[in-house]
DNA sequence: GATCGTATAAAACGTTCGTTTGACTACATC
DNA sequence: GATGTAGTCAAACGAACGTTTTATACGATC
């Protein structure tokens, strides 16, 4: 375990921070809520970590950094398993979700909260981020559309495209709303259900990006 | 066209709300903002429509009450013409999913900043909307449950549910990412192709749906 | 033991927030 | 022409915001 800092303090801030960001979004929290739940002084955030666009911006790397690393070592491995053939597909799914899955199934540190930071990011990046979410991006994604393309080169581009769009979306839709598919099903399915999640998710996804190209785009209406 | 309000600024203001909400969320939006958009006076919002929470419930029924209706209508009339029978499952979801689409289509009003409020109000609801939300989606996704249900009968109601969570994700995601696809695809998919997209979703919603069941919940691992 | 960099603390900075007040106008009704 | 109502407006309220300043305490180094 590598400190990063010898304090204990930009921990506390971070973890803290990670908590209310996640509940509350980048403007419905205070400096004064983060520093107040950290326990530690509200100068102090200033001091180690820069200003709270700084802040949210570590406590975004902090956790997706790891995942993206992971996520292109296992899938490098695999392909190098895989001699030049395609990586089979659901093993190409699976290592893209389940860096994500397993850290919002971290219950003890505060990986949980992230899920919820990161399914915001998607959908309404916040002007300070644009830049920063394409570089934490953009290498991943593009050597996992590259992997996935191959199990379905009977799709145009834009078609493919598409459809990895529905499956990001669906994933980044279920880790957000894990914690709630308790409510959401009126009990049928449990909260915090990651290991199921994945499961159904990566045959799910599977099945949607191999299925046939559309004949035409005719929509059948009203 | 009934007005709802005598005066034209009610009208403004929710419109100016409506576009500020989407853009920077509830608490990135200030009053101030969204007055001086509307060209309002800063008191006005509060003599016509309440303090900033009502506001926001207001923006958000405005345009989803006639969703829902619509889907509910459509939905009553396609169960009549089945007679008994399943609601075609193309139909169903077609009909699930059209009038979001066309709203967030509509491109001279403001709907289409709606797909982002909407988008948000799923992911992190905001704890003054938590009934609202409820009451708005319960009754219309109850029924369009039951309907898509009898496609899947060989699901247990768990994964079912789990595959409509899916669903149900990627068509939001899809929607609240609309505006940003040309450059999140290097220009290969047209930003607001409302129409490619309805019709592409529909018909991976119909397959991820009907899907067999998953044989066990064994996962490929690492 | 003086000096320096690190860390924490309290207090204050100026700004912006959501909301309210009270006065003013336009127009209808009696 | 007096009265009442709906609507608009500038101004102000207290509270909370992000950030900065200033001071203090603790070790290590020389």
């Amino acid at each position: 375990m590598n400190q990063p800092f010898p304090s204990k303090t930009p921990a506390r801030i971070l973890n803290a921070a990670e908590m209310l960001f996640a509940q509350h979004g980048y403007d419905g929290t205070s400096m004064r809520n983060i520093t107040r739940k950290a326990g530690v002084n509200l100068a102090a955030s200033h001091y180690h970590l820069g200003d709270k666009e700084s802040l949210y911006a570590l406590v975004f790397t902090r956790r997706l950094q790891p995942v993206n690393e992971a996520r292109l070592a296992r899938l490098q491995q695999a392909e190098l398993a895989a001699a030049g053939r395609p990586v089979p597909l659901p093993l190409a799914l699976d290592i893209m979700a389940r860096p994500l899955f397993e850290l919002c199934a971290d219950a003890r540190g505060s990986g949980r909260y992230f899920a919820r930071i990161l399914g915001r990011s998607l959908t309404d990046p916040l002007p300070f981020m644009d830049g920063l979410l394409a570089r934490q991006f953009q290498p991943a994604m593009a050597r996992f559309a590259q992997a996935l393309r191959r199990h379905a080169p009977n799709l145009s581009p834009e078609e493919f495209l598409w459809r990895l769009s529905f499956v990001i979306g669906a994933m980044h839709h279920t880790l957000a709303t894990l914690h709630c598919m308790q409510d959401l099903t009126r009990g049928i399915c449990r909260n915090d259900d990651h290991g199921k999640a994945l499961t159904l998710f990566v045959e799910f996804a599977a099945l949607a990006l191999t299925a046939p190209a559309t004949a035409n785009l005719k929509s059948p209406g009203a």
